[in-house]
DNA sequence: AAATATTTTTAGGTATATCTAAAAATAATG
DNA sequence: CATTATTTTTAGATATACCTAAAAATATTT
């Protein structure tokens, strides 16, 4: 039985890990986690002895299968309730993530799965993040991040990285959702921002946003 | 805000007042919480202090309107999700106790509100007990423990004041469910057991059940 | 490759919620 | 009403999950 700290440790190192495609050092986790390097060292020694991952002193982490799969079996229950609150409890899509930061710690495997079912098994989220399986497996869709597109290129809008409700907001604000029609029209190389158009308008978004909408061609 | 253990401790302080209708004395909290009597000296003298509940020393405590407000807040939230787990998601009765009391924990007053309209607004949960509202306030029907039945009486079966999931499979096995009609066939004096009638049977039961079974004449 | 800067760990401390054992207060009994 | 039994509180420990400050290791510059 892991503690509510423990299973926050292990999902921010495993998003980390997707992140950035490497081993995760002690101060990137103390930034997402909100704390301090200490306590982060605390912590890695803590699970590492609990062998859900390799730490080597200096070295940074690895999650290990163990470690893995309970990383994936929280990510499933946060976003299985995600998906619960926006369609059966009418919440929009910009209140759900601190909610669901709580459910995410609920321990029951028929809970988790019988919601699973009641949800029709979807498999994406309110923000088009893919929800594991029971047995943690994921349709890995090849989405486009929108700073890699080039001028006069179009996408779909299928997936926003980043579940703050300040950004959600802002996107709401713009009209842009998930299946929204995208045209790059400008980019720009000072400040990596870009005008797109939508149906409905023409405007300029920031690198900061750029960075969080995935598209698909 | 309050911790996990502040709202347990407040939730079954609430309950042993309405069972003994009388200020709760330590031990009895002891035994309830499973804890010692000295953990909870310590925190009788926090939620005190955080004006929940009056205490004088070795005269027990007694939950003031905050107190009483933050135990119907919980109650409320855990009927709500025992409801839930049966009504949509196919628990049965003797399942969902012990997810209820992590899911009680869940701070979100528009979830609580959104599930409670998505369910239609239930005035009791699956074992018969009564739902607050999002004021606190529930109808307290007038149901008559079945220990208190004479020879030769009716009753049909509405609630049941014990939710582990042992006491639950047992009436399961006896196909005692809310709804059953119920005649008490016979009374031992020796050990307050009886002999009742359902539609499909007649059996004794021991005192240990004949208290924990509510019914209306 | 030194010197400097950055990252990470260690050492030691705090708050919460437990515990055991002993002391103090209250209740029950002869 | 004094003795005994029970209940409750206090004193002092433990484990978790944090913290700050200093030391150690690693990385970056010059
Ligand atoms: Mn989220
Ligand atoms: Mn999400
Ligand atoms: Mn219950
Ligand atoms: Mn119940």
């Amino acid at each position: 039985m892991l503690s509510k700290s423990e299973e926050n440790y292990i999902k921010e190192i495993y998003s980390l890990e997707q992140k950035f495609q490497s081993d995760v050092n002690t101060n990137l986790i103390a930034k997402k986690i909100e704390t301090k390097a200490s306590s982060v060292t605390d912590m890695l020694k803590k699970l590492a002895k609990k062998e859900l991952l390799t730490y080597q002193k200096y070295k940074g982490v690895k999650l290990n299968p163990k470690g893995t799969k309970v990383a994936l079996s929280i990510i499933r229950k946060h976003r299985l309730w995600e998906t619960f609150l926006v369609k059966k409890l009418n919440f929009s899509w910009d209140e759900v993530h601190e909610v669901a930061e709580q459910l995410e710690h609920i321990q029951s495997d028929k809970l988790t799965n019988h919601l699973d079912a009641f949800l029709d098994f979807p498999t994406v989220d309110p923000h088009g993040e893919p929800i594991p399986n029971k047995h943690g497996n994921f349709k890995t869709t090849k989405t486009i991040c929108l700073n890699q597109f080039q001028i006069g290129e179009k996408g779909v809008f299928v997936e926003v990285k980043n579940d703050s409700d300040t950004f959600l907001k802002f996107l709401n604000k713009n009209n842009l959702s998930i299946g929204t029609k995208i045209k790059v029209i400008e980019k720009e190389d000072f400040d990596n921002s870009m005008v797109i158009e939508t149906n409905k308008d023409q405007f300029r978004i920031s690198e900061n946003v750029t960075k969080n909408l995935y598209l698909k061609r």
